[in-house]
DNA sequence: TTTGAAAACTAACACCCGTTAGCTTAATTT
DNA sequence: AAATTAAGCTAACGGGTGTTAGTTTTCAAA
């Protein structure tokens, strides 16, 4: 979690809504709830954001970008595809751990989105399935990874991933460390040959 | 999908309510929204149902019954664990495929949930997990499955199944067979010694 | 053909929503 | 000290929300 200190009002706000809108879904947060946890008239908002739907713009696709430019320096790199897969995932879960009201709000409630935003978030989001689907297949054609339909193991992949909220939520937290240990050894094993 | 002939009214009110709040979500999704896909108006949905509320929680605990009731029958089964593990697995596909509605949002939109029924589906849920937990540290303890953290096998597999959304929501569906088969391998030789 | 229940209707309620307009206050710069 | 800007305020708008009360229609059973 950052420190409030250096961040202007507006990273401020939007930090907020990232935990309101995680904790209570978007619709389900008024922009009157938003303003009574910082202390401030609704209205005062309006001084900082144009609309509700900035906050949600704005969340959805710092972090997309993100994940987008990750995956595009690991298809530069040298290194077996299953190594390149072992990376994105470790990526995944820094992410998560880090970032988590982010990555969390832009993984649930990316659909309250508006046009054009939203369907340019979709073709994000398709173009970072399909650069994973290729990596699995060129795994597969390289021998790395068993025969398997690379569009089902790329949704098992990224939805075991997105689990780590139900960790992360829970009280009895166990160490980041030992949770990408187990993710990495129970997915990566699950697709060795 | 069910014939809706020999549904009561209210059965298919609830039955559009699902795919409704499983299109926008529960908060997204008013009674006027809900009340024109049948053709009636919004005040009439109260001759059937007493509240927008009794819709969800009607869906939750529909499903959450027929999980923990599959889960139970499981327990008293013999077999290995592995083969439970994947019992349970296969029938979390046959619901989501044939109930995806309900599955889906009794998986998204149970926080929308009015107490005391939220404290009790909460519970319900974490029973459920505990169960599955209990299933994979004896299958460690037997020796049949890889010594990693239980909690985190769970969560992964739970939250992989529910991925399968993703390819229920994608046009080019693939065979509801083929994907099982997939799921089976990756999560099952990922758990396996 | 009458009766009774199921299922629809109209009208309205009290409240919540995102947002705007115009104004005041506080803090910073010149 | 004056000017500028950032950040807050109050009041209100038009519209959507879940839900109610009371009434009418539909239609099968008696």
């Amino acid at each position: 979690m950052k420190v409030e200190q250096h961040l202007s009002r507006k990273e401020v706000i939007l930090h907020q809504a990232a935990s309101l809108f995680k904790e209570r879904g978007f619709k389900a947060t008024s922009m009157r709830d938003l303003a009574i946890t910082l202390n401030i008239e609704a209205a005062s908002l309006y001084n900082h954001i144009s609309s509700k739907n900035e906050l949600l713009h704005l969340i959805c696709f710092s972090v997309a970008e993100r994940f987008l430019s990750k995956v595009a320096v690991v298809n530069k790199s040298k290194g077996t595809f299953i190594n390149k897969i072992e990376s994105i995932l470790k990526f995944h879960i820094t992410e998560i751990v880090e970032r988590y009201n982010d990555v969390y709000v832009s993984d649930r409630e990316w659909r309250h989105l508006t046009e054009p935003h939203l369907s340019n978030y979709r073709e994000l989001r398709r173009s970072y399935r399909k650069q994973l689907t290729a990596l699995i297949e060129e795994g597969i054609k390289a021998g790395e990874i068993k025969d398997i339909d690379a569009p089902t193991a790329v949704l098992i992949l990224l939805h075991a991933i997105s689990g780590i909220e139900s960790w992360h939520r829970s009280k009895q937290k166990i160490n980041p460390k030992e949770l990408e240990k187990n993710m990495i050894t129970i997915l990566i094993s699950g697709l060795k040959k």
